[in-house]
RNA sequence: GCACCCGUAGCUCAGCUGGAUAGAGCGCUGCCCUCCGAAGGCAGAGGCCAGAGGUUCGAAUCCUCUCGGGUGCGCCA
């Protein structure tokens, strides 16, 4: 329930009521009439096409229908409703509207801007999957945040979220972990390790080799791979998610379900999942098109098991069987996605790098064959992000195995300044982050400012209470709201009335970087509407020796640190209550 | 060669799934501190929304083509 889906029913109400009139013919279709705020705040509080969208089919003019419409508007919160432009119906909309909305958001506190759109829907958010093979880096850090914020965003609009991690554990590289792990062994063993090119050089695995020596002494030194490989690989791969689930805690991500790809193997679950597309008619074995452009040396026309992905939209089949007969990736990534619709998904979301952008369309594929077009997937592509530090690129030395990690951005930046930035731009837009920009405390540091916001929320609650005044939620929900009267002031109660419509439109393109330019938004307002206070002494927050008047203007100000709060929330970020 | 993403102010980017005169920050210009926090605020200049067609009451947004940038393209994951 918010203001604008409220007085588009009032105004649908009123359509219907011209139908019933024969004013308007029967049967029109409503979908397309919108009630929303305009762009240009002298158009008034709201707008409605309504006029413009019937026109058409209504076979009248566009100023005629809005007349009529106008003239029914008769709810009491619709003050005036007057007709412009092409046949715009503008409302302008009691005061009392915003002061009512002021105090809702009191009233239900971190629950305003809670939506339902999503009750009844159980999403799958399916986001980091880096490979076990070593700490999570900064590539994985976006990709993190963004899926545990768009988690936050979806459950907050009312979904039922799985946030999951799906462990490739399965291919060739958790070998080469394994084998690297070993050397480590070896050293801890007091041989000189033999690092070999495309072994895993970095000092994360030192560790590994200390605990493999303390759990098998040095009863796996001189014995040949397959003795060893499979449990080295198993201590391994367990170590480094140990890692990673520490990555991942110290930004303050949490996966409800990890998920490992290995388990599909042996299980006949790859094999049930591509039956089921061989029953679809979707498997054959047959030879692929060379690649155009960038042929490999090595390429010679070879038959393989084929899946028919070109049926649901792709624009060649793609092999889920090497020449050999082994899986390729793509074989158990079926079988996983379908084990998801299995468990009951109604929505599935991945969020991948974008450099599988290549991918997505198989994978659509696959899952629209898989769930006979019943469960939509959105695959999430997150671009890279450029680190900097004063303007001058981060350089990050592969070659030496030493890359920036995800606990260096961290312990650098910090969590919250972290998450924040990385939502500060759409997921398919490349991303700058300059380690000392995000930590400049100026309005070109958008977290900065909006925690700057919070604080003053803050400084105000507290100033009220040292001067006497109640503050608390009971008491400004029961206050006289009548003084907030002045235009600023209702301004940024009308920004406040958005935040509920801004959290359905961003839950439902999936955007949580919608979030945080709201909250630098309307943060803005405040400190905007706070230094008024300077020139003109009436529109302080508090008002000496008035207190009724300032805890209208505290009402007004707690509402907004309720929505940059729950905001926040969304984000992951904690609001600070001072600066410092 | 093909597919996907991107192209908006000098720079970095938003633009509410098709709405009215396209917005913000930085930078630039000019104002504002006996003032609840000036680490700020207000105002101004700055645009052929890459380009050309099309769809319609209406396009930065949807479609087609062109140009430019990024990513990817069987036997890696």
């Amino acid at each position: 329930m918010n203001l604008f889906t409220d007085l588009r029913g009032v105004v649908v109400d009123a359509l219907d009521q011209m139908t019933q009139a024969n004013e308007l013919p029967a049967g029109l279709d409503y979908a397309n009439v919108t009630v929303e705020p305009p762009r240009d705040p002298a158009h008034g509080d709201m707008a409605t096409n309504a006029a413009m969208v019937l026109a058409k089919p209504a076979g009248m003019k566009p100023r005629d229908i809005a007349d009529r419409l106008a003239a029914r508007l008769t709810d009491p919160r619709i003050e005036k409703a007057e007709v412009a432009g092409p046949g715009f119906l503008n409302l302008r909309l009691s005061p009392s509207v915003w002061r009512g909305v002021v105090r809702t958001a009191l009233g239900s506190g971190g629950d305003f801007g809670r939506s339902a759109i999503g009750s009844d829907q159980k999403v799958n958010v399916e986001f980091v999957s880096a490979n076990p093979t070593g700490p999570m880096h900064v590539g994985h850090v976006r990709g993190a945040v963004f899926g545990d914020a768009l988690a936050n965003l979806l459950a907050f609009s009312g979904h039922e979220v799985t946030r999951e991690y799906y462990i490739n554990d399965g291919g060739a590289q958790v070998d080469v972990l394994a084998r690297s792990a070993y050397e480590r062994y070896r050293e801890a063993n007091g041989l000189e390790p033999e690092i070999r090119e495309g072994l895993y050089p970095g000092d994360y695995l030192i560790p590994v080799g200390e605990a493999l020596k303390a759990k098998y002494g040095d009863s796996l030194l001189d014995r040949p791979e397959e003795d060893w490989l499979e449990d080295v690989r198993e201590f391994a791969t367990q170590a480094m998610m140990e890692m990673i689930r520490q990555d991942l805690a110290s930004l303050g991500v949490r996966m409800d379900v990890y998920s490992s790809e290995k388990a599909l193997y042996g299980t006949g679950k790859i094999e049930a999942a591509i039956e089921r597309l061989n029953s679809l008619g979707l498997i054959y074995r047959g030879v692929l098109e060379p690649p155009k452009g960038k042929l490999p040396e090595d390429w010679e026309a070879r038959e393989q098991m084929l899946f028919r992905s070109t049926a649901h939209g792709d624009d060649v089949d793609r092999p889920i069987q090497k020449s050999d007969g082994a899986w390729t990736y793509f074989a158990p990534d079926i079988a996983y996605h379908w084990d998801k619709i299995d468990r009951g998904f109604d929505q599935l979301i991945d969020v991948f790098g974008a450099d599988h952008g290549g991918y997505v369309k198989r994978m659509n594929a696959a899952v629209k064959a898989l769930s006979n077009g019943r469960v939509p997937l959105d695959v999430k592509l997150i671009q890279l992000v450029k680190l900097f530090k004063n303007g001058e690129p981060f350089k990050m030395s592969k070659r030496a195995g030493t890359f920036v990690t995800l606990r260096d951005v961290v312990e650098e930046a910090g969590a919250d300044v972290t998450r924040f930035i990385m939502l500060t731009r759409k997921n398919d837009a490349a991303l700058d982050f300059d380690f000392a920009k995000v930590l400049e405390q100026s309005k070109d540091n958008p977290v900065w400012y909006v925690q700057y916001a919070s604080a003053r929320v803050h400084s105000v609650l507290r100033r009220a209470t040292e001067a006497g005044i109640d503050v608390s939620d009971a008491a400004l929900q029961a206050a006289d709201l009548t003084s907030l009267s002045h235009q600023a002031e209702l301004d940024l109660a009308r920004k406040v009335a958005e935040w509920p419509r801004l959290v359905e439109h961003a839950a439902r393109a999936h955007e949580p970087h919608r979030v945080a330019f709201f909250l630098y938004d309307i943060a803005s307002d405040l400190h905007s509407l706070w230094n008024r206070g300077n020139d003109d002494a009436s529109l302080r927050f508090l008002q000496d020796g008035d207190s009724a008047t300032s805890q209208a203007k505290i009402a007004l100000v707690r509402a907004v640190g309720v929505v940059i709060s729950s905001g926040l929330a969304i984000l992951g970020v904690t609001p600070v209550e001072e600066m410092r």
